[in-house]
DNA sequence: TTGTAAGCGTTATCAT
DNA sequence: ATGATAACGCTTACAA
């Protein structure tokens, strides 16, 4: 493995020449840059990116901490920051962190320092947690369970975009709505959107029936098509169901679908995430758009920001993002 | 940021003494290690891994490197790699290629110094790249443009899980079975994947109608749902789909659903992957189940062992997984 | 059991 | 325009 030294004497140069040229510095004479390029192909030169972190401080890359890569959600988002932080000339990493202990340990600096910065998508974290956030390394959260946190934080619109939703269920027809959501125990996201959905009924002046809320343990396709059916062999009365998340519900489309019956005419369904795949189930999912862009955007550039400042962190911000509703099929077009 | 020279100070020992301590070395008496446990919490210490890094030459994190992370073969490829390598005491960072350009960036050495090894799911790479696959570091590539390389390569049972695939359509009663690919023009997972169509055509003495061969440019969800409303609507005689990925058949049962074809009775559709969305589809979707923890269990070995071993590599593998057949309701159950 | 010295490969600074 | 020097923070090898 050729270092710069080889090709500094490889090239009858100084390394620190060699460096230049790599690092394009204006300060190189044509034929000097010649020489050195030669020397670096016929060595199959590599810069050692380890040592240059050392000496730097800097990696150009940031990682991204989802609790999972294999959901809908957490593609998505990939993607989106991803998008969103190429455009500001960064890398992204994305690790797995699959239970509250290890989004903690992304946090520790000691992962950290391969990366520049961390964006944490976190599920698991509490308010409790907030002071273990204090790191002095550029974080953002992406979640919903910290707020005023000594960290920046972009959040999802959870409590107007539910309102939303449900409302429009209402407009639909619908007067005994069903929410499917995590154990709303704390702030989180469940809790968020329940209170949403809790909301849009109180508006139109509905009543609300315990035995519409529905809570299971994940928030994933299997836990909706369960849970869909239990509801309706159970014999609840429900017109309308609001999944808070987009896989809980397409397994509610299909739960409905193993026990017959149809949506939208008999129940409507609408879900959050707007998530690739919603336009595409039959029948097509009506679900709340968050506007991921935004976020994604929104997120990288605080990050940025905490990257490229010297100084304590200090002004935590906390952005919520925009979001609109998609109508299609499920709720009746 | 506290160094090991700091701690070292502040407890009054030598930093290799602290860096024993770090490292859990044997010979470091009790009251010693308490000094420095003690002096480290103080000054909130944390391990600089470039600088490890740049001594070890290791870093315990392996890359992987896909095409994109928002697609649910992706996704669900990359949870399994990480599963298999957690097993293995090993973590993972997925990046996101999207280009030939980017695939072959990944394996460039200086990309890769992060990592102590590379899984690179290429989409991409054609034979003709396979000299540039001759690094001096871990690679093991998931894929199928590349056989016999310089590198170590685990792929899907293209052939035989196509021919299967498509043996089960006839055996329902199909007997105008189109299959939906990407261009085919070289040996690639589309090309291979048809070449197993074909086989089972010709096993049961079935023709084989160019008309029926369908070639989109992307493998996903809108392009099958696009292509499939146009072969209805074009007037193509079939009644029956092998889709080269579960998007693809995905896009299909919508498009199919589009314009009132119903599935299975006019039209039986298969996939290719058994992604977890297709247990939920409706109709659920009948697909080729590859043995996903196999292959992964298979890739991450080959890596470790390139990983440990220290002489030049050689003697490359070719790995070829298992899979099975998952009969639902797109065939007809 | 603990410490010393040297070096991993790169780049910032300053000098030439 | 190019080079010498030192330093980033850590660990291996060896000495005490």
């Amino acid at each position: 493995m050729a270092t710069i030294q080889d090709v500094a004497k490889a090239a009858g140069v100084s390394p620190m020449t060699v460096s230049n040229v790599i690092n394009d510095h204006p300060n190189v004479r044509p034929s000097t840059r010649e020489k050195v390029m030669e020397a670096m192909v016929r060595l199959d030169y590599r810069v050692n990116v380890a040592a240059r972190n050392l000496r730097k401080g800097r990696t150009g890359v940031i990682g991204l901490a989802v609790p999972e890569v294999n959901s809908a959600y957490y593609g998505l988002l990939a993607a989106t920051i991803i998008t969103a932080a190429e455009r500001r000339g960064l890398r992204v990493s994305v690790e797995q962190t699959a239970s509250r202990e290890n989004e903690l340990d992304a946090l520790s600096l000691s992962r950290n320092r391969l990366y520049d910065g961390l964006i944490l998508s976190a599920a698991g974290l509490e308010q409790a947690d907030a002071e273990r956030l204090r790191v002095d390394h550029p974080v953002v959260i992406l979640g919903d369970r910290i707020f005023g946190g000594p960290v920046d934080h972009v959040a999802m619109p959870n409590f107007d975009a539910s309102r939303e939703a449900t409302r429009h269920l209402i407009e639909r027809g619908c007067c005994r709505i069903a929410i499917l959501c995590g154990a709303a125990d704390e702030v989180d996201t469940s809790s968020l959107r329940l209170t949403g959905y809790r909301q849009a009924l109180q508006d139109a002046g509905l009543p609300s029936d315990p035995a519409l809320i529905q809570q299971v343990d994940r928030l994933g396709m299997r836990e909706g098509a369960e849970r869909a059916r239990e509801m309706a062999e159970s014999g609840l009365d429900f017109d309308g169901v609001f999944c808070v998340t987009d896989s809980l519900a397409m397994g509610v489309l299909r739960g409905l679908a193993d026990v017959g019956t149809r949506v939208p005419d008999q129940v409507k369904v609408i879900g959050f995430d707007n998530v690739m795949e919603s336009e595409f189930l039959i029948p097509s999912l009506s679900t709340v758009d968050p506007d991921h862009d935004g976020m994604a955007e929104r997120a990288v550039d605080l990050l940025i920001r905490r990257i490229e400042q010297t100084e304590p962190p200090t002004g935590h911000q906390d952005v919520v993002g925009d979001f609109s509703l998609v109508i299609r099929e499920s709720t009746g077009g």
